[in-house]
DNA sequence: CGACTTCTTCCACTCCCGGGACAAAGAGTC
DNA sequence: GACTCTTTGTCCCGGGAGTGGAAGAAGTCG
């Protein structure tokens, strides 16, 4: 069932619906101020935002001293659907029109089982999001994968470890599936999209998002938007080189920062370091999962493990070498450190955090803020659901 | 004698000048092509653009099959300061409206003599310049120095290589001496720009400038524009660590790419091989000059000096290295590679591409072009007048 | 209850802009 | 050289967008 949610007739009316996203219910007044559009005008615009449905009127706003004020809120009938796809695991969940989550989802599942098999899950978990109540259809929906992609089409280009998506029509499939119009997005700009709408990156133009999962990315935001590069794959800061003729890399190099550090190298450093004798803890969790897994390590540090803490120290070194280069580069006024392993926490961060401040230009570390995402497997679907909602907020 | 130029009084004018600024003179209806503005709205931008003198008729058009146009282009007396302030030397040129170079002095100068010192010389040679006739004033001035800047108020922040300038106000100085608008930006900056205004990244809307001078850095360009970073400090790569535990550095740290290769680092290296006999050219060159300069070791090179090829072959790998990173994380259209030791010209070139190539993600590679830049000593002057025309051609 | 403030609506006026009509100037053809 | 066709420049009209003033509605505060 297609539904057709209106569009902005012009920029100001985008202007005005963004705002009330990310300011909430607001009153004509409080709008006129933040606009600079004369009263009349934005009467006018206000007005056709109301005919067509996409922001109606919500009660009487706090008086400012003389005659109150109606208040202006976005439907509140609006859906977008956020999907998160990571290798391992897929996210869905549904906001209203402010991106607050009304539901969301997890599900484990190979990404490498192929887009059919992916997009089935999500269709089904979209349903059953339905099913509980949240939302009746959806007005936009914005999609995450783990891999480089052509955004004009939405589509997968090159993904390493995504075999099988590379060309496939994403954005036109689920397009056609959801009845809605959809965005495609790496993941990782999609986590950095999510903590600049209602993560620690509010206010800040320019910034860096480190994403640490299976393997590791970084999203660029500058001024406000998602630099995304020439072809795509900008933020591709796995396979940067941390040591020469370090390990080898599943992308044929040696010494990529993935292969010395990542949540799959992790894992495997710990099992190396279960079987060798070398940590009792990581070696009876080995013993009771049959695989460790970096929230091994991350739990075995909590305990005190020292063997996990030094995996955890190294990690952070390397990493944070990589960073030290890019904070020379391109001067960020804010460092964010997010993904499944988050869960390293503070010892990750303060490995990082020496690592960068010693190695780059004080001018460029300043006031550079290091520090962790706060919305953890929200971050991704928040950032889906911005991206749709910016596209469904814009005239066309 | 300050002269007063002409501002537009709107983008609309403002796209003009950059229109004929860009694509030289031009008819109305080649203009109206290009700017989507109504034939009616066009003519009157173009008669208050006449009015107010910066744009002149200027005989007629080709005929494009029916009555033949008359051509516009900018007023032939506007003149544009370009200063390069280097390490070790000072440029300056003056450019025509079309920024065209029509005079270009170089001159020795350490930039630790000072900013008050300098500037009296870029203001001698400006004086000389006009005497030469080609300039009567200056419309605006473009000020480029070696090191960070706070962009919007055109003053040197924390310099490494230039003690004495850190908080000076170039910006305001300049202006009241000259009498004209000036911008204040990096040299780097002002190359990539030049680069892109006239030289080989025409056309391409995401590029890397490395510059190799006495210091190492890279201009960022986005959409066109110029990327500075949150405090200026963008692009200053030369501290990024190729080598743990590597060369001491005069930041402090060590194993930084400007330790390993640059102007100053080629030159250390070149007199050690002079001096420990491994290389007779250098040894020789050394004898005549009493020092050795990164030039010394280009000549050498094309001489077939096998030492002064390795350690170019060896910079390079270094530089490639660096380059690699940036190209995975940025994911430019273009690399250019300019500065003072172009001269190691396709020696240089060879090794840096290699090392790229080798290292970087298929997908950033695949259609990356690594060149030299193509202007030389001009782009620094050029990518000056253009700043400072973008400024004079934009409304107040 | 009255003075003052804030918010909303209405309206007249201005300005911008697009497009059509027309004239001017050239090219090409016979 | 006359004629047609095309391109370019100019003029004018009408529609639409936007501004700011004024008046009225709905509050607060003393």
């Amino acid at each position: 069932m297609r539904r057709m949610t209106a569009r902005p007739a012009n920029a100001h009316q985008g202007r005005l619906l963004r705002l009330l996203r990310d300011g909430g219910p607001n009153s004509r007044a409080q709008l006129g101020d933040l606009v600079d559009l004369s009263r009349s005008k934005l009467a006018v615009e206000v007005d056709r935002l109301l005919e067509t449905g996409l922001v109606v009127a919500d009660g009487l706003a706090a008086s400012r001293g003389g005659r109150r004020s109606h208040n202006l809120r976005l439907a509140p009938a609006l859906r977008f659907l956020g999907v998160d796809i990571g290798a391992t695991s897929i996210d869905v969940a549904v906001t209203n029109a402010e991106l607050e989550v009304l539901g969301h989802l997890n599900q484990p599942m190979d990404v490498s089982e192929g887009p059919v098999a992916v997009f089935e899950r999500v269709l089904a978990m979209a349903e059953k999001l339905k099913a509980s109540g949240v939302a009746e259809g959806f007005d936009g929906a914005g999609i995450g994968v783990p891999g480089p992609v052509r955004f004009p089409e939405g589509v997968p280009v090159a993904p390493p470890i995504m075999p099988g998506w590379d060309g496939f029509p994403v954005r036109e499939a689920l397009s056609q599936d959801l009845g809605c119009p959809v965005m495609v997005d790496n993941d990782v700009n999609l986590m950095a999209m999510g903590e600049q709408h209602a993560g620690v990156a509010r206010s800040v133009g320019d910034y860096l998002c480190v994403k640490i999962g299976t393997g590791i990315g970084c999203g660029i935001v500058i001024g406000g938007q998602v630099y995304r590069g020439t072809t795509g794959s900008a933020g591709d800061i796995g396979h940067i080189q941390v040591q020469p003729d370090g390990r080898a890399c599943a992308c044929g190099n040696l010494g990529c920062l993935e292969a010395h550090f990542s949540g799959a190298a992790l894992a495997r450093d710990a099992e190396d370091a279960a079987r060798s004798g070398r940590s009792a803890q990581l070696a009876a969790r080995l013993e009771a999962a049959g695989e460790l897994t970096a929230a091994d390590v991350s739990a075995a540090a909590a305990a005190g493990d020292t063997v996990a803490l030094e995996l955890i120290r190294e990690g952070g070194q390397r990493l944070g070498q990589v960073i030290a280069g890019l904070v020379s580069f391109f001067n960020p006024g804010l460092v964010v450190i997010g993904g499944g392993v988050t869960g390293l926490g503070h010892t990750l961060l303060a490995s990082v955090r020496t690592q960068v401040y010693r190695q780059s230009l004080p001018l460029a570390t300043r006031n550079l803020p290091i520090v962790l995402g706060e919305l953890g497997p929200t971050a991704g679907v928040i950032g889906a659901a911005r991206l749709i909602s910016d596209h469904v907020f814009s005239p066309a």
